[in-house]
DNA sequence: GGATTTCTGGCAAGCGTTTTCCCCGGCGGA
DNA sequence: TCCGCCGGGGAAAACGCTTGCCAGAAATCC
């Protein structure tokens, strides 16, 4: 049994496929109500599940939209995706979710498919990136969210507009990375007097270079000298890895007599600074003892950690709405409430008395 | 600018849109190699992309997945949905996301809006629940999925059967629950001695329901009695809550004396089993001193919680593999690789040495 | 060399809705 | 009483694509 049609609900209820249209979906002109009762008894009775496909062709518009995000298990995006989803589901759309893992090319891919499927908006969370071997990719990703664009559709992004994308219909969602790394700096600094490295991403990450950029600018208006900066991979495994490195350094030169942390860690988000703590135990050293370490999104899977990780806190599921409504052409709602963050101190950068 | 049309493609290159449509998209009749030249230079100098929900509409079928998940922001579900998102992308598919909080109702709905769509299948992962207040809910939502089925559609489901739904066209990814639980049972009877507690979810959540009986079980088989089991909620809060309870418990009837933990707990997920942590950490015990827990899932993002929590690991992401490519007919896959977990035990069961 | 296949394009009929007209009956105003 | 309106229902034309079928041409076989 094949599902069946509104010609076949039209045809039970008597009435031409035009007015049963009309009274299944909502549409401007309402039939007399006698009908109206015929037509939804007919569907009722055949299960009639109107064909989204067949109306998104007619109505040319599918209430989809289209979520493109880095990898859908990482916290940071799932919480967007929340997000993303709960405002999607005010505005009874559907979200299409494609995963890239960050590489443009993927992303485009991505694009191609939700334009194909005539999304009406697509979001796109995830840094983006300015390294020279992206440079291509990200120049036919601009050219294909363009065209995406020019053919009415709707842009939301989280963080930095895409390389090179000029065309009407994008809104993004800033979120002020830079200013909050500053603040998490100037906290920082007000405490403590360890040599400051920052654990970030890779260079050209623009996320992770605004958090640099922000941190050091923080330090500095401290009157602290710059942080090294390590480049490593933007998730745990990246953190892990520096916090070995730092690990090996903090251990060949420690003063035994200090009891002062012999580094404060900035990891530019959470995860990674997750997996920096790792290394850093794995090697003996004690968090905030040794080392003060703090990370940036307050992923709420990882507030249970301990020590208490010092961060950001970003409000990711609102940022994720912010991006779906303003790709929506909400765009009110982003002028009442920009995005903001706050800093979190916690155990993990406290100083120990003694 | 409106997206340009195979129609468009075809008379710019000086063929029928069948020909252009055979040389573009996938048919068993390949033109010949100068014509098929001319139109996808056509195709391309006008950016054609294929409008899927047309194609849709004509070869009734649609390339989308429907994806049912309690929260996407669970790392549980987060990890699953990664593992249909990369099975789905290798047979050129897209997934759909819907996310119900576990409501039947809400499932319902997501279903009918999958089939709406004309979604190839649909994978439905999250404990089913037995709950008397959901039985109408689940009954509808059997019926809406059975409507699904006999329309040709398929399902893929994670654990347990929807209760009551009978057509066919069902694909269930089976997790031994019990089992799991019984060997974890036995693996913590084997050391401790003190009362065992389960911290459950609300009684008629089948995955629940499932550990607690498998852990009895395995206590049972181990000459140990009968667990206490308290209901609670199935996330965090409802673990913080039930460690709260527990915590006073233990601090009202500890003997200073002894050093064995006073408690030994099983919480029927990890995401529980840190809330407890939490509750009991804030009312000053320590794990595994005090009481040791174990969790249940092994959770990605939570491996590095100190003490590291025991726990069942289980393979989400294969399972949300597994379940897509089970959704999608390709049965042979699960015969050849039943899902299975391993009983992991880590310091939050440790019994300390003196 | 003629007849029979085998190919290759094109025509046109869907796929299931929406929506623009159009028509017809009834109503109020003059 | 006549006319213009209005309101509700229907016919039919999209929407953009696939595909079964047909016809002509080329290739193959006696």
């Amino acid at each position: 049994m094949a599902a069946s049609t509104l010609a076949e609900v039209a045809r039970l209820a008597g009435v031409s496929p035009a007015t049963a249209s009309r009274v299944l979906n909502g549409s401007a002109r309402t039939p007399g109500p006698e009908i109206a009762e015929r037509v939804k008894e007919a569907a009722r009775s055949l299960g009639y599940i109107p064909n989204a496909q067949a109306q998104g062709l007619a109505r040319s518009s599918s209430g989809l939209i289209g979520l493109v995000v880095h990898d859908i298990a990482d916290p940071y995006f799932s919480t967007i995706a929340r997000g993303v989803q709960s405002a999607a589901r005010e505005h009874q759309k559907m979200v299409l979710l494609a995963t890239t893992s960050g590489t443009p090319a993927d992303e485009q891919a991505a694009v191609g498919a939700f334009a194909a499927r005539r999304a009406d908006s697509i979001v796109i969370v995830g840094s983006r990136s300015t390294r020279p071997q992206d440079a291509k990719d990200n120049q036919e990703l601009a050219a294909e969210l363009d065209r995406y664009c020019s053919n009415g559709g709707k842009v939301g992004i989280v963080g930095h507009p895409v390389v090179g994308a000029s065309a009407d219909g994008y809104h993004v969602v800033p979120v002020p990375n830079e200013e909050l790394a500053t603040e998490l700096a100037r906290a920082l600094a007000a405490e403590h007097t360890a040599k400051f490295v920052i654990i970030a991403g890779p260079d050209g990450l623009l996320t992770s270079d605004d958090r640099i950029r922000g941190f050091q600018r923080g330090l500095l208006a401290a009157g602290l000298p710059e942080a090294e900066v390590i480049h490593t991979g933007f998730d745990r495994a990246g953190g892990y890895q520096a916090g070995l490195e730092i690990a090996g350094r903090i251990k060949s030169s420690q003063d035994p007599a200090s009891n002062q942390p012999a580094a404060c860690l900035f990891a530019v988000n959470d995860v990674m600074a997750i997996g920096a703590v790792a290394a850093l135990r794995e090697q003996g050293l004690s968090i905030p003892r040794d080392a003060a370490i703090a990370g940036f999104d307050d992923i709420e899977t990882l507030r249970d950690f301990r020590p208490a990780l010092t961060t950001v806190s970003l409000p990711l599921e609102d940022i994720g709405r912010l991006a779906t409504l303003g790709s929506l052409g909400w765009s009110e709602t982003d002028n009442a409430m920009p995005v903001t963050g706050v800093v979190t101190l916690r155990r993990s950068t406290e100083t120990v008395p003694t």
